[in-house]
DNA sequence: TATACGATCACCT
DNA sequence: GGTGATCGTATAC
């Protein structure tokens, strides 16, 4: 889906119906002149003031800024003093919602993720919200960027997938609302940040690989 | 100015 | 399975 693009207010849905739709979209970033991309497979939501584990829950301050600006912005944060994350902004705006990108299948740019992650398998490569970010050059530069209109980072949509292609589970590394189920993932994706919980025989084909 | 801690990762056993 | 690294951010004093 080289050509299509999310439509302008796309982003301004609800924070879970953008997380599904984000599932299977490509996220591309050009920095520094070189191009890479991959196809997101595992997404978490965080659903501002009124979501306990969002950055957002505390309000308005200098780093959480761009979450409360309209659905399709970037906020990018630096965590553990190591590594960054990214998040699409959602809903208008002034909610402080967003979605975090915890995993891709790389699809474009290998050697050149492979140069900045170092010499590891293909699945290390993005298989995490920091290496994703450390694989495709993301950093506080693209802070406050916006997905449909940057020349650094973009979003591009999927073929619609079946609701079954998607999994859902709780989410990883919060200490707050840990009941919600609001990370989703594609089923039998061998690029999740942590394999699959249920063990049970895999009847699902739409995490094979695309390349 | 001081302190506590985090939407993680790599490396160890 | 467990743990240390490392520093920006928020908060307290």
């Amino acid at each position: 889906m080289a050509n299509s693009r999310f439509k302008s207010g796309f982003f301004d849905q609800s924070t879970l119906s953008v997380a599904r739709q984000l599932i299977g979209a490509t996220l591309s970033t050009c920095i520094d002149g070189e191009t890479t991309a991959g196809r997101i497979v595992e997404v978490e939501a965080y659903c501002g003031t009124r979501d306990p584990a969002a950055h957002s829950a505390k309000g308005r301050t200098p780093r959480t800024e761009v979450m409360f600006w309209a659905g399709g912005f970037c906020y990018v944060y630096f965590v553990y003093g190591a590594h960054y994350c990214v998040n699409v902004v959602t809903r208008p705006e002034g909610f402080g919602e967003a979605v975090l990108i915890r995993a891709l299948e790389p699809v474009e740019g290998l050697d050149i993720m492979r140069h900045r992650r170092g010499n590891v398998t293909r699945q290390s490569l993005t298989n995490g919200p920091g290496k994703l970010c450390q694989a495709l050059g993301i950093d506080r530069r693209l802070y406050g960027e916006h997905f449909l209109r940057s020349e650094l980072i973009r979003l591009e949509p999927a073929t619609k997938l079946p609701a079954v292609a998607i999994g859902r589970s709780k989410r990883i590394g919060i200490t707050a609302a840990t009941e919600k189920l609001w990370r989703l993932y594609l089923k039998g994706s061998e690029y999740l940040s942590r394999p699959e919980q249920d063990s049970r025989k895999k009847t699902s084909n739409y995490g094979r690989n695309i390349t």
